[in-house]
DNA sequence: GCGTTTATTGACCAACGGGTCAATTTACTG
DNA sequence: CAGTAAATTGACCCGTTGGTCAATAAACGC
């Protein structure tokens, strides 16, 4: 196995460390020696691989982030047409994979962090500018260019306080709960119309199928 | 001037001091030291107010809430009928005095250690009852249960998403963006009646004099 | 096999944070 | 005024944390 394989597993080991550190343990628990910890190797090593906790912190959003990317991604290769890809946004933000206490309790923490760090911030203004994109495009396709605008900034809002109110776990907002907000909303502009219904049952489906076949159980 | 009175306004100044450094610092940077540097004391005299930075940070995050709270209350009580009570909430929420990054930035933060700490759970759990009461109440008058739990929920996670949007300072979320937001989501069960424009308008102006008499600008 | 990287680690360090304490000053009470 | 309680503070303590370093072990190229 070449050095240079070993150091890229090591140094995705080490984000995934310190990510799970951070969805159980919060930012102020999270130190180097938890993350060492939790890596099974020493704490000197963890700053071999990362010059700083910042880089280590860098990396721990990157790979959570990933996670949900790589969701959406997915759920949208399947998508094959602008409702299904709406569908597919919505889904992949509520997959029992991410939408999930600790997870979610690490992202906001990571939020937390942002005004305080301009390397965070760009990482978090990427990240919404794709969400946007993938929500703004079919919307694009199913209404006026303002509508669409408004309706996916409304979108990602409701993603957030969802996942906010999940990550503190008062009256433990369900995927269900979560589904019936984003109903609500696309109802404000779009009837519920035969497409839309099929493309929600299929995504649905499609995202129950990928989890199913990673053993991941809602 | 009585020792207790005097108490009590040393109390509440540390707690805004605290509040103030959490705004601006985040939950990292605010330390024992730097909230008695924005207090003028010294540390060991915040020690002396508060037996422990828990304890300190708890004032900070009542401080802090204490503020919105009255903000809607003060609304509320100008509202005379459902819709404007509907809107007192949404008004307060994005009024000039509340809806800035700093303020935001600082309820993240705190939202942030909820999970490790059951005290500020329990607080956030109080304001999360509140605001629910405020909004489901007017909303039955509106509409059946159902809808009214539902939609209650949905303006909720718009106001938070809105706040955690605001925080990050990312395209910056102003008020006007937010409340169009709301419109949205309002539109998906009501129709924008006369009532509600009515309410809307009454509600927008109301908070603004508010604002206005204690020399706020927007 | 040999020299050179690279990985890994324990020991160590300086800075900092929360928290204690004793002492001094200030304010109330009788 | 005297005595007591509360306020205020500087000095100090101690555990933790991010980060450094030199030493050792392993892996690679030749």
């Amino acid at each position: 196995m070449g050095r240079r394989a070993l150091s890229k597993i090591r140094r995705k080991e080490l984000a995934r460390a310190a990510h799970a550190s951070l969805a159980r343990h919060g930012m102020a628990g999270t130190t180097l020696a938890r993350v060492a910890e939790e890596a099974g190797v020493s704490k000197a090593s963890v700053l071999h691989y990362f010059r700083t906790k910042e880089d280590l912190l860098e990396a721990a959003l990157r790979h959570g982030n990933s996670r949900l990317r790589d969701e959406v991604a997915a759920l949208m290769r399947v998508a094959r047409n602008p409702w299904e890809r709406i569908y597919a946004v919505i889904e992949a933000n509520l997959s029992p994979r991410a939408f999930r206490p600790p997870i979610a309790h690490g992202w906001i923490s990571l939020s937390a962090a942002v005004p305080h760090n301009p390397q965070y911030q760009r990482i978090q203004t990427v990240i919404y500018a794709r969400t946007r994109s993938n929500l703004v495009g079919p919307l694009r396709a199913l209404s006026d260019p303002a509508t669409a605008e408004l309706m996916t900034a409304a979108v990602i809002s409701v993603i957030d306080g969802v996942w906010l109110r999940c990550s503190l776990s008062l009256g433990g907002m369900s995927a269900p709960e979560a589904r019936a907000q984003f109903e609500l909303l696309l109802d404000a502009r779009f009837p519920d119309s035969p497409e839309r219904q099929a493309a929600r049952a299929a995504m649905a489906e499609a995202c129950r199928v990928l989890m199913a076949s990673r053993g991941i159980e809602s």
